[in-house]
DNA sequence: CCCCCCCC
């Protein structure tokens, strides 16, 4: 069995050789953890050395999921890049495999393979890697060495991988798929002003980001399409700037008058964007500013609003979405731009959405990002279990929103559930920003004495003004005295659910919800009619009732202590009550 | 030649 190895052929790949097709065994994989995109590094065995240097191109992935891939199998490398990295350390990255056995039938280690050192292997001096002279040492990937005969494209010439340019060859035409491209955008600056965009590139060895500017946004803007695959030549490449790019390359590149592009057809070997999609549920528990992959469906959007950056005071277009999935979780992504503007949620598509950031304004939500990207019903399997899910009976499903907030203008009850006893238990309200969460509660006692304040009638003041006594009322905000006031209502009441109560604050909208009564009118009652005045009362308590609250500490006198204050009151509606909670036990008993 | 990633 042993000799169906190819020995010596990791020396020889280590040493910048290009071996054709080596086989080599699997001795171990392991999963690196590493930002959003799986990826697997393999200790492999030539029969003769053994090395940790290998690692799977993204797109074998589904190999290791299904199990293809597996310890101790053996492989046939159809093709391989082998980069140099930090400390001349060799790292080989597998493009192309055949599974020629699999792990389970060869089912052991095959021969003694020894881990390969250079200083050790007494099989002449080590041999001089082919390594241009060019490369400065702090350059972190070497030109690769390409195995197998590269592809042509239509026009003849060869396909070089993104992995292998450098900006010391000019000569060269990739073939890759477009995973993103931004918005136009200008700049103003005292070098001058001007026009730009940028795309991503994508192919089976790495990634690029290309910007164009001026007159080749003019020639390519239009023509380059997300998804779509080009053959890309003649650009000018540079350093990137590692502050502004998270793409994996050392490089970018700029189009430039000689540049060509020309769309492939024939596409299908171009590797597509690799997702790694969180269950929006789980966006609960990352953390703040987290880039991630999320796919759901848009079941609410909001209108279009424009917003002005504290910053620059630059006008932004921005539309909020709810996009639900199968986690049966809801959460607010806020989409910018021509994205927000060009956005049509009405169909209910699905949206797959690379490297958004969590924020945690108001429990969690989502933000685009100018290097996010997003695909509208793309035709991938997790898009197309999701439809499914979502026509069958995903679309009833009560969600449970991780985002507070809801809307742009945060009306609305809510969907963030919790009781008392949880709202306790996870310390709401004890960090910076205050905490929001819906409840159903019922009034035990509210405090009538003191609950109507004489207001100061002019519009939006409502400062508590003081009796003259001679029939005028003063407001000290706005320095005048008014002949008349406004009742207004703040309400101090013992809400309780099954598991715990809480003293509430309500003003004036949130106590008239309550009260089922306006303030102005529960003012004139007090004296006139005290009766049904102590009745409005009467009747509120013990009744049900869906609340958003807020809560927060609050200090006074170097004391401090949890506030609750109501931010919308609703009616329990008892038929959306029951459906949330046959949801939660359906939940409840999946999780047993 | 850009490089902002925003607002409640």
């Amino acid at each position: 069995m042993a000799n169906q190895l190819t020995r010596g052929a990791i020396a020889e790949i280590i040493e910048g050789g290009t071996p054709e097709a080596p086989v080599l065994q699997i001795l171990s994989m392991k999963r690196i953890p590493s930002g959003t995109q799986e990826r697997h590094r393999l200790l492999v065995s030539d029969g003769q050395w053994s090395s940790s240097f290998a690692m799977l191109a993204t797109q074998l992935n589904g190999k290791v999921a299904s199990g293809e891939i597996s310890q101790n199998c053996i492989i046939q490398m159809n093709r391989f890049v082998c980069n140099t990295v930090q400390d001349n350390k060799k790292v080989l990255i597998i493009l192309d495999l055949t599974v020629l056995q699999t792990g389970a039938d060869v089912g052991q280690r095959i021969g003694d393979p020894q881990p390969f050192d250079i200083t050790k292997k007494n099989a002449a001096p080590p041999a001089q890697p082919s390594k241009p002279a060019y490369q400065a040492p702090s350059v972190q990937r070497n030109t690769p060495n390409v195995a197998a005969s590269p592809a042509r494209s239509q026009s003849g010439q060869s396909i070089h991988p993104i992995a292998s340019l450098t900006p010391y060859q000019n000569k060269w035409t990739i073939r890759a798929r477009v995973t993103n491209k931004s918005d136009v955008r200008t700049w103003s600056n005292s070098k001058g002003e001007g026009k730009l965009f940028s795309v991503e590139f994508l192919d089976e060895s790495g990634e690029i980001r290309a910007t164009g500017f001026n007159q080749e946004l003019d020639k390519f803007f239009d023509m380059l399409e997300v998804n779509k695959v080009y053959y890309v030549s003649s650009c000018s490449l540079k350093t990137a700037n590692k502050q502004y790019s998270k793409l994996n390359n050392d490089y970018e590149m700029t189009f430039n008058k000689m540049t060509e592009i020309e769309l492939c057809e024939e596409d299908d070997a171009v590797p597509t964007m690799q997702f790694s999609f969180l269950p929006i549920k789980e966006v609960g528990n990352a953390d703040k500013d987290a880039i991630i992959d999320i796919i759901g469906v848009c079941k609410e959007f909001q209108d279009v609003t424009t917003i002005t950056t504290k910053a620059t005071g630059r006008e932004l277009r921005k539309r909020e979405i709810q996009i639900v999935d199968d986690s049966n979780t809801e959460v607010t992504m806020t989409l910018w731009g021509t994205t927000a503007e060009t956005f049509d949620g009405s169909q209910q598509p699905i949206m797959a959405f690379k490297g958004v950031r969590v924020g945690d304004f108001n429990g969690k939500n989502l933000s685009m990002l100018n290097s996010s990207s997003l695909q509208i019903n793309p035709d991938i399997k997790e898009a197309h279990h999701l439809k499914g899910w979502f026509d069958n009976g995903g679309n009833q499903v009560e969600m449970t929103s991780i985002s507070n907030q809801r809307g742009a203008g945060g009306m609305g009850v809510g969907t963030n559930f919790k009781t008392f006893a949880e709202a306790k238990l996870e310390n709401l309200g004890t960090k910076d920003a205050p905490d929001y969460y819906t409840v159903k509660a019922s009034v035990v006692l509210l405090r009538k004495e003191n609950c109507l304040y004489t207001a100061c009638p002019s519009d939006n003041c409502n400062k508590k003004v003081i009796d003259m006594n001679n029939g005028l009322f003063r407001c000290e905000k706005c320095n005048r005295e008014y002949d008349s006031f406004n009742w207004r209502l703040m309400l101090s009441g013992n809400l309780a659910d099954a598991t715990d109560n809480n003293w509430v604050t309500c003003f004036q909208d949130q106590a008239e919800a309550l009260l089922g009564i306006k303030a102005q009118d529960l003012g004139s009652m007090r004296e006139a009619d005290p009766d049904n005045f102590n009745k409005v009362f009467n009747d509120a308590t013990f009744k049900d009732f869906t609340m958003k609250l807020r809560v927060k500490m609050e200090t006074y006198n170097d004391e401090s202590r949890l506030k609750t204050t109501a931010v919308v009151i609703e009616p329990l509606d008892p038929v959306t009550y029951n459906k949330r909670l046959i949801t939660e036990i359906k939940q409840m008993a999946q999780l047993s």
